[in-house]
DNA sequence: ACTAACCCTTAATCTATATTAACAATTTCC
DNA sequence: GGAAATTGTTAATATAGATTAAGGGTTAGT
């Protein structure tokens, strides 16, 4: 198995140790999705932490007409979770499925409860993860609070340079908030044809 | 100086040892501000993460039309921050001030990063912190994504009981995304008078 | 290679919320 | 205690983006 997508993206953070990293590779579990099938479904409760190494998922939320908002999308050397559902056991909101066949490693809330207890420095990896995702959703929150769906769709550009080609539009739409026919508009108006 | 506020929280998630206490009060300032009072302005760089004890902070980003649009009310045992202008020291994009006077203690960054150095106990704790925060921005965005005006005001009654009491509308106006004559309207025609 | 499912576009109509403006009520602070 | 600033209300008008519908194009799985 090959664990180094995943052991690189924790470099970033800390430099393991070799028992460390064993011990770590010892927690995870590889997992091949095919396209639309579910890791996470709303109402479940999010036990474990993805890491997506090749391929792309989504998470979204659906709302009381039936309509799918996505929050999320993970291409490689993304990771996908509900947090507050992992961690406090709450059913999750969130339905996390992959746009295309899609490989990844999943490690158990609970093994890296463990892992944090044995090696502090997982800790550290931990809070720094969890501190850039914060930092993530704080910026994200003040561009949709003043951002329009224009220049919200130019930052999604900037974001996920790699989705704007392979993705369908009508996810684009969706996470960017608005219907696809709007941005089908916008994009047919905006730009001099 | 009374630390117990403070401690409180910490031991919410940790228990500290008598030594860790007093290195971590050590590096705490106290801060007091007056309403309208900045704490950190949008462009200087965000160095420290700041604890309210009493009064109310606001954060908030400007639009392009000069609209402020609150992210965050932090009344007492509340954390405020630009989390991505701390972890990278670019120019803050929120601006913190107060609604009225507050008293507060705050940790420099840097302190932060050596407490967290020499004592692994800091690390879990900022992570549980760092967790609990991207949780909370997670289904904030869901609501933001799947909720309509007046279920948002519902949401933040429920939020910040104590605020809603407190706060002037047009402030509360500002954290749910809709402007102060809307929410106005809204309260005096959805309620049978 | 075929068929069903999915995706994109255009256009007409609709709606939640914004904007502007004017005035009354309340709060702040000198 | 009173002037100045801030806040809340109402109503008319405006707008960004949603909805509905329909046709044609593309993709995926058998």
């Amino acid at each position: 198995m090959d664990y180094a997508p995943i052991l690189n993206n924790i470099a970033k953070y800390v430099t393991l140790t070799e028992e460390e990293e064993i011990y770590f590779t010892s927690f995870l579990h590889y997992k091949k999705v095919k396209r639309k099938q579910y890791l996470l479904e709303a109402g479940d409760v999010n036990t474990k932490i993805s890491f997506v190494t090749n391929g792309c998922l989504r998470s979204y939320a659906v709302d009381k007409n039936g309509g799918e908002h996505v929050l999320q999308f993970a291409p490689p050397g993304w990771w996908i979770v509900d947090m507050r559902s992992m961690l406090t056991h709450e059913p999750a909101r969130l339905n996390i499925d992959a746009i295309e066949e899609t490989e990844l490693f999943y490690i158990l809330k609970a093994d890296l409860d463990a892992l944090q207890l044995k090696y502090p420095k997982f800790e550290r990896f931990g809070r720094m993860l969890a501190e850039n995702a914060m930092a993530t959703y704080q910026h994200r929150q003040i561009d949709n609070m003043i951002l329009n769906a224009i220049e919200r769709y130019s930052n999604f550009c900037t974001l996920y340079p790699s989705l704007i080609l392979s993705l369908p539009q009508k996810q684009v739409a969706s996470y960017i908030g608005v219907t696809p026919e709007f941005l089908s508009k916008m994009l047919n108006t905006v730009v001099i044809k």
